[in-house]
DNA sequence: CCTATGCACGCCCTTACCTCA
DNA sequence: CGTGAGGTAAGGGCGTGCATA
């Protein structure tokens, strides 16, 4: 179905819990053992993850940035990466490299140390690529020593607050958080220092960008939701509109006599049920009746056509109109496939 | 064991800033 | 150049879960 599109969000591809709709719908939920398993082999941050994080979503690892995404782990580049923050200057894609040739002016008069066009060295005062200077930093060591809880909003609140000054995020540091993103939605207070670390970004901005993006991601889920119930709304709209008019066919029908009052006597030789010709001779046709059985037979399918239905295999007559009705029809509206349009007052 | 308290965090709403037509 | 719309980073409130006393 075409509104089943995926936004790149990790909501692809989860069940419906909410609208029972078919559709990626609803809000987090916690992709739990896939997503884990494949995090397990593609975790960019180089610490392991505790049990009880939160699940990892099904992992959506992709070369378009052309950056090893995530790092190989185990091999020394995520660490030396770790250390060295995220540098524009090398970034390892061609496509980066030309994203990152546009802001390169800024980059080197900024340095390593800020790889934001608009953020100024005040920005960031303190050299996040060396450990162990920052609040923040401290915050993820206690985290690191004790539970996964750490004040990562308290340590970041002092630090530059000053004035509100809108910083934008370079495109490399949007894309490495959209590549973060794709894999994880949400991030533990380790993966959040790792990865402010690596893009030079203070923790806060990572936890408000996740936070921003989040929000985006609902946003649009919520858009899809909508356009794909406004369509529900029209299909039963047309559907309840179809079986009005049936109905009312119906009752017509119904008020009108029945259609075997005005068949000739021999039409009556039929057993109605198993549509065969009596050979009963009790049941035999009316006396004056020359018409042979089986003429009879094709003459009741001849002048009923536009009355009775056609025989359905192994569907048993109803004897009336009335039971006709009460028949009922219980298919679901929308699962389950439409009988064809009455063409003809068949039923 | 139950309860109160503090903390960390996510979500939501909103604001402020920036970019662009 | 001024302006409004849209995008987005960030602030703040609130609810929730967890740890601890």
């Amino acid at each position: 179905m075409e509104l089943g599109l995926s936004l790149g969000e990790p909501d692809a591809g989860r069940a419906a819990p909410e609208l029972g709709l078919g559709l990626g719908v609803g809000a987090a939920g916690r992709g739990v053992e896939a997503g884990r398993a494949a995090g397990a082999a593609a975790r960019w941050w180089a610490e392991p993850v505790s049990e009880t994080e939160p699940a990892v979503r099904l992992s959506l690892v992709s070369g378009g940035l052309g950056l090893q995404w995530p790092p190989a782990s185990g091999s020394g580049r995520s660490t030396e990466a770790l250390a060295r923050g995220f540098d524009v200057n090398r970034a390892p894609s061609t496509a980066a490299s030309a994203l990152a040739a546009e802001d390169d002016e800024e980059d080197q008069a900024a340095g390593a140390l800020s790889s934001s066009p608009n953020d100024s060295a005040g920005s960031f005062p303190l050299d996040l690529g060396r450990g162990g200077g920052a609040h923040g930093e401290g915050a993820t060591a206690r985290a690191g020593g004790g539970g996964e809880r750490s004040s990562s909003r308290a340590s970041d609140e002092d630090e530059g607050a000053s004035a509100r000054k809108k910083l934008r995020l370079s495109k490399e540091q949007s894309a490495f958080l959209e590549e973060s993103f794709k894999e994880q939605s949400t991030l533990n207070p380790k993966q959040k220092a790792a990865l402010a670390k690596q893009l030079n970004l203070r923790p806060r901005q990572v936890e408000v960008w996740f936070q921003n993006r989040r929000a985006r991601t609902k946003l649009k889920q919520t858009e899809v939701d909508c356009e794909y119930l406004k369509r529900c709304c029209e299909a039963l709209t047309e559907e309840n509109r179809r079986l009005h008019k049936e109905i009312a066919e119906l009752r017509a029908l119904k008020t009108a006599p029945p259609f075997y009052m005005h068949l000739p006597a021999t039409t009556l030789s039929m057993c109605p049920s198993c549509e065969r010709v009596a050979s009963n001779p009790t049941s035999a046709p009316a006396p004056g009746s020359s018409a042979p059985p089986a003429k009879a037979a094709a003459a009741v399918s001849n002048n009923s056509s536009a009355a009775v239905a056609p025989a359905r295999g192994g569907e048993p007559r109803p004897s009336s109109f009335a039971a006709l009705f009460a028949a009922t029809r219980s298919f679901p509206l929308a699962s389950q496939p439409r009988p064809p349009a009455p063409a003809s007052n068949c039923l």
